[in-house]
DNA sequence: TGTGCTTATCGAAACGTTTCAACAGTAATC
DNA sequence: GATTACTGTTGAAACGTTTCGATAAGCACA
């Protein structure tokens, strides 16, 4: 038996209508019955149904967060940057994940969604959007007035760190890639191919990846096999950079010295690492408060906009000079 | 104008009850026109209101999950586990933090709640449990048969701990303590005082921390002024021990040879740092996801059971023989 | 006294489901 | 041929809100 308007509106000897306007903070009802609707509320611990509140105000005050998966070192931040901008607004974070969750988004009729989720064809967040859902994407490029962006500036951070590494004398750079149906990946790999076009002299591989440590291990196991002197090596995220400091670490070559690394999203382990990690720096907590900002904006039925967000390069000693 | 199962029904010219039992899989419908209302229905691309559902079933499939903060190192690895368990399940997560959150609870009619969020009164979840909402508690102890609890084998860890640098011949021993709301330090530090007084040689000294990583810089700070031999220090969790190695690194005193630090949790930083940090190991995922499993068991009317996660020592060169 | 205006309150419909009880229609049983 | 039992379908109420349009009361003014 939960306790609804209707008990208040008995209790009080008004109707129904009246309480709901009361509740809400009307300026039609006057200030003592909505007072005293106030204090018998109160009394009755009467607790609004959201449920039935969505289904009459078609809105949830509900934002989905779609993730692939958020075991990555950076989630964390970033959903405290989001948590924190969309609580202040009344609004809370729901957070989905895995194939059976794409179903989610339309039925809840989720306020708002952001998406962080290469598992989405973009073909279906347009058709999301194309039915008036609202969404922020930081994993690819969309154009469509129903749908904001906030990417990184990946272009700047690839040319930062091959610049960094052609700084410090390395003739040979190879590129740990991320996977295929990362927006982030292709975006760092194609900056990558331009910078490095620009050093004639440099001669420049690509290894494969999967923005995990144990690709990072295979990789630097070929790097390696072929080796024969001083080499850079920059891992499109610090996640494989790990792993190529794993591998190393079990062979008798020396991070630095003869394998100068450099990586890609300063996650928290990278400054701690020995040598310290130099990789490309940006704030996490910053992306997921901006991604949620535009969002409530779009909800507010303003304009969609498309931010970026700005990297800087971290110096540390996995690169020295040759 | 969102298409409803009263749209279905009339196209199909049936009535909506049979378009509903039809959609629901109820065996009653005959075949015939159950399959012809699925097809209208993936022809009107109609989709279920969550909403509607909710208000008349009473139930929400989502469950909620209440953190502090989740920047901390481990909550990605607990979220994945518990994301596992619930979306095999049909449920979601939706995470919730912060002091405007407690007020979600009951409004939104969540199936059940996780709880791991000390700023929660205790008595304020008993009263949930009490209207019949179904919780589980990872970070205190309860006992109503609406309330579940897995909780980690805290003694256990510390005793562990403490038996670790006694053995390694330490005879004068810091804990740096956590705050005084966490139930987890609280049971870590009375093991820790049991564990001590079973060797009277031992010097046991208490010190303040928050388990973050200044209030470990801190502690380290008035170790190092008292400093006059060898000590050994065990953290309450790795965060803090993380603090007193930078700490450490910035003066001539080195970790496993002056001061040897032992901390709790096995965050996955602690492999990474130099000398590889000796702590307390348990399975995050494990502990989200046995939480998941006993919320789910509580919804389907089952009873309250309690759960305990062991735990394990993990050896590192920042402990060595005095 | 009647007209018009403002203000506080109310009734009722609507949101999209689920589900109980009722209902015909058919088949089975005696 | 009458009773019973089952089957597939239906109507209607209910879940707890919001909100539009109507209504009544109060007041000022002519």
């Amino acid at each position: 038996m939960l306790v609804s308007i209707k008990d208040i509106a008995k209790k009080a000897g008004v109707s129904i209508s009246t309480v709901s306007y009361a509740l809400n903070g009307s300026t039609k009802v006057t200030k003592e019955t909505s007072e005293r609707i106030a204090a018998i509320a109160k009394e009755l611990n009467y607790i609004p149904s959201a449920a039935a509140r969505s289904l009459k105000k078609r809105e949830t005050k509900i934002i989905g967060i779609y993730l692939t998966n958020y075991s990555g070192a950076f989630y964390g931040q970033l959903l405290q940057g989001m948590m924190e901008t969309l609580s202040e607004n009344g609004y809370e974070l729901i957070v989905c994940s895995g194939k059976e969750s794409h179903r989610f988004l339309p039925e809840r009729m989720i306020d708002g969604a952001i998406i962080l989720d290469a598992t989405f064809q973009t073909e279906e967040l347009l058709s999301h959007a194309e039915r008036g859902h609202k969404l922020v994407v930081m994993d690819r490029k969309m154009d469509h007035p129903n749908i904001s962006q906030v990417l990184l500036d990946n272009k700047a951070g690839a040319t930062l760190a091959i610049d960094y590494l052609a700084e410090k004398g390395h003739k040979k750079i190879y590129v740990i890639k991320g996977p295929e149906e990362s927006f982030d990946a292709r975006q760092r790999l194609e900056a990558v191919q331009k910078a490095v076009q620009r050093y004639s002299h440099i001669e420049y591989v690509e290894l494969n990846g999967e923005f995990n440590k144990s690709s990072g291990e295979s990789a630097a196991k070929k790097i390696h096999k072929e080796f024969s002197e001083p080499v850079g090596v920059f891992c499109l995220n610090d996640e494989m950079a790990i792993g190529v400091f794993n591998y190393f670490s079990r062979t008798n070559m020396r991070i630095g010295e003869d394998v100068h690394v450099i990586g890609f999203d300063n996650i928290e382990l990278s400054q701690y690492i020995q040598p310290r990690l130099a990789t490309i720096n940006y704030s996490k907590h910053k992306w997921g408060a901006l991604a949620s900002e535009l969002l409530l904006k779009l909800i507010k039925k303003q304009d969609a906009e498309h931010e970026r967000i700005n990297v800087s390069l971290v110096e540390g000693d996995s690169v020295r000079n040759r």
